[in-house]
Formats: C-alpha cells, structure tokens, sequence
RNA sequence: GCGGAUGUAGCUCAACUGGUUAGAGCACCGGCUUGUGAUGCCGGGGGUUGGGGGUUCAAGUCCCCUCAUUCGCCCCA
C-alpha cells in the first residue's frame, strides 16, 4: 500500500476542476428543470441484490465492476454502479406509484471496479433523469431532447452526435433473440473467442463487437427490426417522428445495443470521437420491464445518465467566476476594523476577500493574481479621517472616499 | 481482467554507450522597495530519480517484482 496517494482510480477534484464539474451539474440541472423535473437523491450505497437483480446476471457490471463488501451487520452492501437501480428501489420503496407519471433528475458519485482511462475513473460522476409511467414514446423524446439541450447548453453541439435504435418490446425482443442464435450459431467458426461467450449468454451484444470477423458476420444477420411486432414498429415509428418534428437528427444504428439487461424499446447514445475508446458522453433508452422486475408494480419507465468528467473533459469555454473586491489592511492597527469592513460588504452581497498576509507589495500582487476587480486600503491616515482608499485593478484609479458612501462607490463592482 | 507505452523538483523537461555533489525553465519564498500590481537584478527552499529487491568497484541509466499513469481490448457514462 502507498499511503498518501488516492486510491487507484480515485482523484481530488481541486478547484479549477470542481468548476468545470459544478458548470455541467448545474447546466443539467437547470435544463431538467425547465423541462419540469424534480431532483432526487438516493444513497450511493444499497443492498447488493438491488443491482445484482436489475442489471442482469451476465451483466459485466454485475459479474466484475461491483465495489461489493459485508458490512457490520454482515448485509452485503455494494456502492452503487449506475443511478436507475436505486432510483427504481426507491420509487418502490417509497410507494411512489401514486404519484405517477414522475420525473426524476439525479446526480453525484458512481463507483465500478474497472481499469481506469481517460474519462474512466472507479469513482466517477454522472447526472441523468428518469421518466416513470410513461408507456408512450413521448417520454422517450422529452429525454432525448432534454438531452440535447443540456449538452448544447454546456457548448456541445458539433462534436457529439446521436446515434439511436430500438430493441423492440419483450416479445419481439425474444423472437429476434432466438433467430439471432440461430444464425450465429452457423457462423461460429468466424466468431471472436469474446463473442462465442457472449453467444451464450447475451447474443445481442455481438451485434456491435469491434472485432473485425464479428463484423463481417454481423454485417449479414438478421436485422432486429425485421423481429418487430406490430407495437414495436409503431413506437418506434412515432419516436423518430416526434425526434423529427423537433428537428433533433440522429443516425439509425442498427447494432447499437445497450450494455444492461433492462432495456426495451429505445437505446440511444450521444458520442464523441474527441475521447478515444471512451467516446459516450450521455447514453440511456428505456426500460419497461425493470421496476416490475424488482418486484414493484408494473411502470414503464425511460431515462439516461450522462458522464460528468467525460463531458467536463470535452468543455473549452473558460470558466468565469464573480472577480472579488479585496480589502487590504496597512498596518496592524487597521486590521480589526477591515475586518469588520469585510464582514459588512460580504453581507451586502459582495463577493470579499480579505488580503492579511505579506507586506503591502504581497498583497496587492496576490489580489491582482486573483483576478480582484477592486481593492479597498485601509490605513492610520485614512482611518482617522474616516475613509478609504477605493483603487480599481483595471485601470489602476485610485481615489478617496468616505466609509459611509462606500456601497454607493462599489454599485459598478457588484 | 488482457496487451503495449511511460514514471526524474509543484509543472514541463535535461543528464553521451552505467562514471564526481542529479540540472534548467516556469512556479514558490525572501531582498533591492518597512503605504501600492510591472519589468529587472540578487538570494533561498525544495528530489530517498514512484516504491522494493538484484547485477556492478559504481545504477536516474541494466534486470526482476510492485505501485501509479496512459493508449487499446473488454465493458461502459
């Protein structure tokens, strides 16, 4: 063990980072909530099986990314990979079934054991929103628009795109299923060694295998589409004509397939080619089966959850804070009543820091670093005369004024 | 979990085929200037060369292990 170091696949989010992070969390935020959702917030940690029977046994999730362990009460407790799972315990939990339809916005931190990459951490954060009881694709294409909007809100428009498919309901699902198996089964020779496991268990997810033999005998499969019922075809029908009315673009992506077991219908992914092998950026579809599945009531249910640190890593724009108003006081004298200055301008609103350390020289340096708009002096001369000195950093003006009309001088500040 | 690359000061990097006390720029601290942001000049603190072991008269340099980062695979946000 290396002490003082974080924990493989951990970090200290300083500063400059956590602005970034707050600027996306809070874009998500406030376009979720223009499109009328609410914020929930579930523990990070629940009961193992409320992931082990959602996401599905075959799952890698399941199978390999799980920060499980016993706690004292020797529950078996696992940190929560993904925002649904608990989101769906909690609706249940809660009786919220009443209330439907509901509209959740989340976020905070998700933890899986996984080798970290760029824009892959074992604790990582995500914000996403959740649409429960909602059967019709309406909910699909607020989400996705949500979606949109959020990610042109932070400055991606050009360098995401949306790729979407559907897997069709659960009948056409299973028929696709079986002839899917079927046809693989007689190209099996070709097949990668991952993908003649995953013919196993998950033969879906062949569907969009990089290797390139998989590939070319995917390229001839049976199309999922050609399996829908009459439902799934109209679904999706009408939600790429509500994306369409929106004048929201995506490209068809026959193989797009979602990773967890609990989708139907919908699967739709917005990605990027500027971060490597981790390109997607907000992914999600919908979910019909999974709170019935938990053992809650029948609730269909659509949503998608988007990487915070994937996204922030794509942000180019600066981040711009409020510049401070810096008080500075010359002498030991003239520090108690600057600080009680600083106390009244912070209380007024203004946003005030206080410059107590170094010589004079320091603390101006130290102000200007600090992108200060204004500094206030405060010295024996001026003291006794019951004034300040007010020097703009900008231009570098310096005048007199009196305690008593300070606020009026710093209005331009605020 | 699998494969490749990389780890030298807070940051970016240097140190010829192994050879004196591991250097530089930036940053930081102090001074020239004890009541005013710059530039300049002078000075200062900083490193068990990621960690451990081995080979050697001698290891930042070579070998092994380990930890971490990074690229890809798997998978996923």
């Amino acid at each position: 063990m290396t002490p003082l170091k974080p924990v493989r696949g951990t970090q200290d989010i300083l500063p400059n980072e956590s602005r970034r992070y707050r600027l996306v969390e809070e874009a998500a935020f406030c376009v979720a909530d223009r499109y009328g959702f609410d914020e929930i917030t579930t523990p990070i940690f629940e009961f193992t099986e409320v992931f082990s029977r959602t996401l599905g046994d075959t799952s890698d999730i399941v199978t390999k990314e799980m920060y499980t362990f016993q706690d004292k009460g020797l529950e078996s407790i696992t940190l929560r990979p993904e925002g649904t799972a608990g989101i769906a315990r909690a609706f249940i939990s809660n009786g919220l079934q009443q209330e439907l339809p509901i509209k959740f916005f989340y976020k905070g931190p998700m933890f899986r054991y996984e080798r970290p990459q760029k824009g892959r951490r074992r604790q990582f954060h995500q914000v996403g929103i959740e649409i429960l009881g909602v059967a019709t694709p309406q909910a699909d294409i607020e989400a996705i628009s949500l979606a949109k909007t959020f990610l042109e809100e932070i400055g991606l428009k050009d360098n995401v795109s949306l790729e979407l498919n559907s897997l069709g309901d659960v009948a056409s699902r299973s028929a696709y299923d079986q002839k899917l198996r079927n046809y693989l089964n007689n190209h099996k020779k070709g097949l990668s060694e991952h993908s003649l496991k995953r013919l196993k268990n998950n033969p879906l997810r062949i569907l969009d295998s990089k290797d390139n033999g998989d590939k070319i005998i995917v390229a001839n499969a049976p199309k999922l589409q050609d399996s829908f019922n009459k439902n799934s075809n109209n679904f999706f029908a009408e939600l790429c004509e509500g994306l369409y009315k929106l004048g929201i673009s995506y490209e068809h992506n026959h193989n797009l397939v979602r990773g967890l077991d609990y989708y139907s219908h919908t699967a739709f992914e917005f990605t990027t080619k500027d971060l490597g092998a981790q390109g997607t950026v907000l992914a999600g579809g919908r979910y019909d089966g999974l709170i019935s599945q938990m053992g809650g009531p029948e609730t269909p249910g659509v949503g998608w959850a988007a990487g915070v640190e994937r996204l922030a890593l794509l942000l180019n724009t600066d981040i711009v804070t409020k510049r401070p108003i810096v008080v500075i006081p010359i002498g030991r004298d003239a520090e108690s009543e600057a600080l009680i200055l600083t106390e009244r301008l912070r209380k007024n609103g203004y946003r005030v820091d206080l410059g107590y350390s170094g010589n004079l020289k320091k603390r101006i340096k130290r102000a200007n670093e600090r992108n200060t708009i204004a500094a206030i002096f405060m010295g024996e001369s001026e003291s006794v005369r019951n004034v300040v000195k007010l020097k703009d950093m900008d231009s570098g003006d310096q005048k007199e004024i009196s305690l008593d009309s300070l606020e009026q001088q710093l209005q331009i500040y605020k």
